[in-house]
DNA sequence: ACCTGAACACCGTTCAAGT
DNA sequence: ACCTGAACACCGTTCAAGT
């Protein structure tokens, strides 16, 4: 509504409002910079493209909730950087899938991977190969199912429920399912059953 | 260029070619009309919305496919889905976008599910939710890491080659860290180390 | 059953020019 | 440094009408 000359974080906090209250389809750059009281153009004074901006926007998403108080143990680590990924994004509409976009174009959303790289190497005895396969396998998991996951929770308060509805402790179950097989790789005991 | 009348059918095949050629970006409505020497208007007739027709796309590439010669074991029946899976979306330009899409929108490319959950459930001491929960897990794992995959196979493919050289072989490896997961909850003998 | 032609309501991006 | 105004080359979708 208001015009007026802005700073790039100004934008982009803006970007995220946007996102968080019509969602993704509906943050266009036209629709940002007329939010702002701008030309559409004069937002390329900030962002090269609209991807780059998306992935500060995920940026954004991610910084909102910071991984505190590590465990010692690497397996509670990975759980504890999981979780509050998957926290962070349900936290805004949209939120799986702008960080996914952003981390497949590989212009942002690198947090996680980094961190679930800093959580696997904490590990005795684990090798570089199972380090980045094991981060991006996470990393793949965490992105899939919260993306899921959040489309059926918008749809269902949308009023639009038409499939069984997702119980939340399903993450906690399929994490501790590639914990599982983390915990083979990097030997760790085990108890089958 | 010519035109024409079309079923259903042919319009798919042509827009998985356009797929092929051009790339999911260049496959607009306007553009696979003009591709069928038909207005794009004329495209409604076949598919109510573009959606429905990249969930008719997202089909075609996984039928393209099939598991064939299922073998014995539980975990060999899940191994192999996955692998004809990846196969089958490596093989179109950005197939594993359109089936990832396809099936998030809930519309299509549900093949694969349905072939996880089977395989699963021949397994002696699977539970119903391990079932569930495992086939997402399994499905959320092979769709994010081909798609990643797909994006720097495509790229190293288009001459720009900026980041490490992925190697094809860490799909198997990380299938197999997922798998070892699974076993140790449907209590097949793994061996730790 | 399948298609045309025209329209509606949008996109991302570029660029010369302004302050 | 940040923005305007206008343009370029597109989108998905609808709808009355044609054969």
């Amino acid at each position: 509504m208001a015009a007026g000359r802005y700073h790039r974080a100004e934008v982009v906090a803006r970007a995220v409002e946007v996102l968080d209250r019509y969602g993704l389809a509906d943050l266009s750059m036209r629709r940002l910079g007329a939010e702002l009281g701008v030309q559409p153009s004069a937002l390329y004074h900030h962002f090269a493209t609209k991807q780059l901006l998306l992935a500060a926007v995920a940026d954004e998403i991610l910084a909102r909730r910071p991984v505190e108080d590590l465990p010692d143990a690497w397996d509670d680590r990975v759980a504890a950087v999981c979780r509050a990924t998957r926290d962070a994004m349900l936290a805004r509409t949209d939120g799986a899938d702008v960080v996914a976009t952003a981390y497949a174009f590989g212009l942002g959303a690198r947090a996680p991977y980094d961190a679930l790289v800093a959580a696997l190497r904490s590990a005795p005895g684990a090798d570089e190969e199972v380090v980045g396969v094991g981060a991006r396998t996470l990393l793949h998991f965490v992105l899939g199912h919260v993306a899921d996951e959040q489309t059926h929770l918008q749809a269902a308060s949308a009023g639009a429920i038409e499939d069984a509805p997702r119980d939340g402790s399903e993450f906690d179950v399929a994490l501790g399912i590639v914990l599982d097989g983390l915990r083979v790789r990097i030997g760790t005991a085990v108890a089958p059953g």
